[in-house]
Parts: structure tokens; C-alpha cells; sequence
DNA sequence: TAGCCGTGGTG
DNA sequence: TCACCAAGGCT
């Protein structure tokens, strides 16, 4: 048994950080909010902008009646802007079809916009107290090295990292929950990808990663993401010119943010699609349902 | 399943 | 400096 749940959960208790969306007070309706922004983004760029939406929009029905201009306002540079309209979809969504309640069901929320395997289950046992494998990066990296002994985790496959996770969960939904909340946890602070800090972890003692000498990872290289001069960096840089004006603006307003004008114009019609922008009756530009 | 979707901090 | 990394989802 290379993992306690006592001793993982008696270190989260007194280690774990206290996150407003962690507070006994936080709605479900915060716990959602929050695990859509931390989706591939930092607890530290999240934590303002939460707060700013859980005062602005308390509940779904509040987001719901906001428009998606707004929206993407609020969300600023929090990055991957599609998630604001997705959560801006999912509110509305609940707010019509769930009585304004954040489901607490797996396969419910599994059908709402930008909700999918992870956050699902990460709503039901954080907002819920429900017992479902939560598996994100840092659980299948601890999980990796407690339990198979390896240097960090493989490519991903859904099926197999939730049976994994399944198999460590304990017996209770409140103490699953909290397992989980811990695992998270851990791999946050402790095991974490680049120096892991095992002079500080709970679960040294029976650490599968420990025992074998902590060998280095032996599996297939991960794809790195390039980004400066992709279609990434130029959509990125034709929102900003629209979040940074209350106005529609000229094409040639768009044309000065990126020279080479072929790929200029692929991304700003991706962005047409994809609801982020608008072309209002005039031919200018704008952030979606604001003229 | 692999590739795409933003952004900023950091070792 | 610059590649890597950060609570994924969708197609």
C-alpha cells in the first residue's frame, strides 16, 4: 500500500493551502468557477479574477444573463478564452435546466460546454463531498511515482489513470473527497515535476519512485507546444486589440498586430468561428454580442 | 489519439 | 536565455 490515506490526508489538513474556493462558505456554483480557470493555469493568476467573478456573478443565472463580451472582458488574460464562453454556456445551461444549482451528479456535469472527465469529477468531490477519481496532471504524476515507481507519468489514457486512481480511493465519499483534495495537493507542492521535495513528503516511506532510486522518467518524450509565431500567439494578439477597446474597430486596426497577412486572416476567421469575435453590420470588428 | 486552443512565471 | 510548466477540453 505505497499510499496512506490517513497520513496523505493528516499532512493535507495541516499543509494544504488555504484557497478561497476551499472555504467551508464556497458555493458549488465557486468550486466550478474556479476549476474551469485553473484549467492549465496557476492558482496565482486565478485567485483575483475568481474573486472578481464570484462578487460580480454569485450565482449561474447572474453569468447567465451577462453577454459574451462582458464575459471575455472578465476574464482578461487568463489565456484559452473559449473556456469563458463555454462557463458563460454552462451557467445558462443550469440556470434554465438545473433550477440554478451546479449538478452534483458525474455524467450531468460531464454534459455541460467545457466540462469534461477531469472537472466533472473534481466539482462532484469538492463541491459535493462525492467519491470519484479526480485525475488531473499532478494526480497521475504522483500516482506515476508512489505507485509504479516511475520518474513521471506516461501519455495519458483516461480509462486506465481513473482505474488507477479508483483503486487508491478510500471507502467514504467525505474521506474519498478529501483524498483526493490531498493528492492534488501533494503534487502541487511536494512531488512536483521539476524538483520534487521528497525531504518533504508524507509518503516517502512506501513510495514506489523512492524505492527504486528515483529513476529518471523512461517514457516517450511529451510533444512540446511551441507558441511565439503560432496561430495560438496571433489569436492572442488580435483579442487583446479587441478586449482593450469599448468600440468596433477597423480590419486595419487588426491588419498592424501581425505582418504576414495570410495567417493574420486564417486566425481571425478561426475566431469567427469559434464565437470569439464579431463582424458587426459595417464590416468593423468587435468582441461578440456587444453591438 | 494527437494536435490545437492563451498566457505568464521560472529554473 | 529559453524551454518548460501550470487543477484540461474538444475534435
Amino acid at each position: 500500500m505505497p499510499i496512506s490515506s490517513d497520513v496523505l490526508i493528516d499532512w493535507f489538513a495541516e499543509q494544504g493551502r488555504d484557497l478561497p474556493w476551499r472555504r467551508p462558505g464556497c458555493t458549488p456554483w465557486g468550486v466550478l468557477v474556479s476549476e474551469i480557470m485553473l484549467q492549465q493555469t496557476p492558482v496565482a493568476r486565478v485567485q483575483p479574477i475568481w474573486e472578481e467573478w464570484l462578487a460580480r456573478w454569485p450565482r449561474p443565472s447572474a453569468l447567465a444573463a451577462a453577454g459574451q463580451g462582458e464575459v471575455l472582458r472578465a476574464w482578461g488574460r487568463l489565456g484559452y478564452p473559449r473556456r469563458a464562453l463555454r462557463l458563460h454556456a454552462a451557467a445558462d445551461a443550469i440556470a434554465r435546466e438545473h433550477g440554478d444549482e451546479v449538478p452534483s451528479d458525474v455524467d450531468t456535469l460531464l454534459a455541460l460546454p467545457g466540462i469534461g472527465a477531469y472537472t466533472a469529477r473534481a466539482v462532484a468531490a469538492f463541491a459535493y463531498g462525492r467519491r470519484a477519481p479526480v485525475v488531473d496532471t499532478n494526480v497521475r504524476r504522483v500516482v506515476a511515482r508512489a505507485v509504479h515507481g516511475a520518474g513521471d507519468a506516461g501519455p495519458p489514457s483516461n480509462t486506465r489513470d481513473m482505474a488507477d486512481v479508483e483503486a487508491l480511493l478510500p471507502a467514504g465519499d467525505a474521506r474519498a473527497a478529501r483524498f483526493s483534495a490531498a493528492l492534488m495537493e501533494l503534487g502541487a507542492l511536494v512531488c512536483t515535476a521539476r524538483s520534487p521535495r521528497c525531504a518533504d513528503c508524507p509518503l516517502t516511506e512506501g513510495c514506489a519512485w523512492q524505492h527504486a532510486g528515483r529513476p529518471a522518467y523512461a517514457g516517450p518524450a511529451k510533444p512540446v507546444q511551441r507558441y511565439a509565431g503560432t496561430d495560438r500567439y496571433v489569436r492572442g494578439l488580435l483579442l487583446e486589440v479587441l478586449r482593450s477597446t469599448s468600440e468596433p474597430v477597423e480590419k486595419s486596426r487588426l491588419d498592424i498586430v501581425w505582418s504576414q497577412a495570410g495567417q493574420r486572416d486564417r486566425c481571425l476567421d478561426s475566431l469567427l468561428v469559434d464565437g470569439l469575435v464579431e463582424q458587426t453590420a459595417d464590416g468593423r470588428f468587435a468582441l461578440p454580442g456587444e453591438h
